[in-house]
DNA sequence: TGCTCATGGTATCGACAGTAACATTGCCAC
DNA sequence: GTGGCAATGTTACTGTCGATACCATGAGCA
């Protein structure tokens, strides 16, 4: 294994257990067995170490990926490639926040992978006529959601315990980019969308109509409503 | 002025100018003419002079922003909510990205601030009715969205050259989210998709109906159609 | 007059990114 | 072989950073 891999998979390592986020030559060369010259030498600078660090880890987890099977229909592979993109900005959150969160690694060959991969699938969309925007602007608006997704889910999980919040935006901007989506993506049924309603309306005006005690009451009752299991 | 006024404003000049989007404790103090351990008395660490500087810089930027009047209709206030949001990180991307992109300053309040105004509009929407999902989730998914359309602005400026990207997500999320809204947001006209359709499929299968040289005019045609300026 | 507590100042620590200068190895042409 | 060359390894260092120990001052108060 040569040195550079060492020192990659290495950095890599001390990354994925880092609670800061952010690891230092220092710690990579000793866990690599290396001096820091060696370091500068092959990456030129932290950055560049960062960079190669990041494509690793992205390489790894996409290797599952990359021979995945096309789906018939790329509406699918839009869908599996989004959760693909949140799955790993969960697996690797540190990687992921490099990349994404702050521009430490702009020259990582990964972001434009991913980018490619994306305008592939919204090319065969575009190709079938169920593309509303053009391909290009499509990837933007795809990439730049779901990265805000993957970071809200990194950075604030006390705000997003669970993984709904990528379904539903997926589902939503999917719905509003290609034509034959499911037009309304993860919508409420009548009932919810009404005890929402009242719940809202109720937070001002309870008092004029109700004691305390029946407000409570009422409030409970119309959760219940908006929280019961989803058909299907 | 207090000290510590002095010092938060000589962070938030310095960060405004940092190419790098980072700040030293160090030249803040040398700017505020301050010791560093006054710094570090006041502060606590390096992340609660940047918690509060950030709050400083968004306290400013809201200013003009927290007397604007309620529009009657609480759609348009969603969408001047985002667009307030997406300036403010044009305006401050140093401040933004600490605040939205890394996890420098999780405890700062000018988060929860943003939130706390989004919920307000949306619950307003919801108390009228038309919002399709409850007003905490439809916070966080717009919250997602609109962080991400941002740091893609800020970190990736040569892919989203203009604030399009912005207005185009906003509307699509929105129309996802409030029942009234225009149901589909920035769409195409037919012969836009028309036309992407065709250079998508023509990339692929162009060489078995026509030359190189009739499938680059071809191309170059179909292009002019898709860039045509939109109507009204 | 003694006491406490907030603030200011000096000097320093340990960790960090990055580098200069030197030593070593392997390899290839002759 | 042998001389030369390029890649690699090693030591020791620079300047900067976040953070702190320690001391000094001064105001308010019993």
């Amino acid at each position: 294994m040569s040195t550079r891999t060492v020192i990659i998979e290495a950095a890599a390592g001390l990354l994925a257990h880092s609670p800061s986020g952010d690891i230092s030559t220092r710690a990579v060369c000793e866990a690599a067995g290396v001096q820091q010259p060696a370091l500068y030498r092959l990456f030129g600078d932290k950055q560049g170490l960062l960079a190669a660090t990041v494509d690793h880890v992205w390489d790894e987890y996409l290797g599952m990926k990359r021979s995945a099977v096309r789906s018939a229909d790329p509406l699918e592979d839009l869908r599996s490639g989004w959760d693909s993109h949140t799955r790993f900005a969960l697996t690797h959150p540190n990687a992921y926040r490099l990349l994404f969160g702050s521009g430490a690694v702009s020259q990582a060959e990964s972001a434009a992978e991913a980018m490619r991969l994306l305008r592939d699938v919204l090319d065969r969309l575009a190709a079938q006529g169920r593309l509303r925007l053009e391909p290009e602007a499509a990837a933007r608006v795809v990439m730049a959601a779901n990265t805000g997704v993957a970071l809200a889910l990194i950075l604030r999980p006390e705000q997003n315990p669970d993984e709904a919040l990528s379904t539903t935006v997926r589902d939503l901007v999917h719905s509003g980019i290609v034509s034959d989506a499911a037009p309304v993506p993860d919508a409420d049924e009548p009932e919810r969308i009404a005890a929402t309603t009242l719940r809202s309306a109720l937070t001002t005006t309870a008092g004029e109509l109700f004691t305390g005690r029946e407000a409570g009451l009422l409030d409970e009752w119309l959760e219940r409503i908006q929280t019961r299991p989803r058909p299907n």
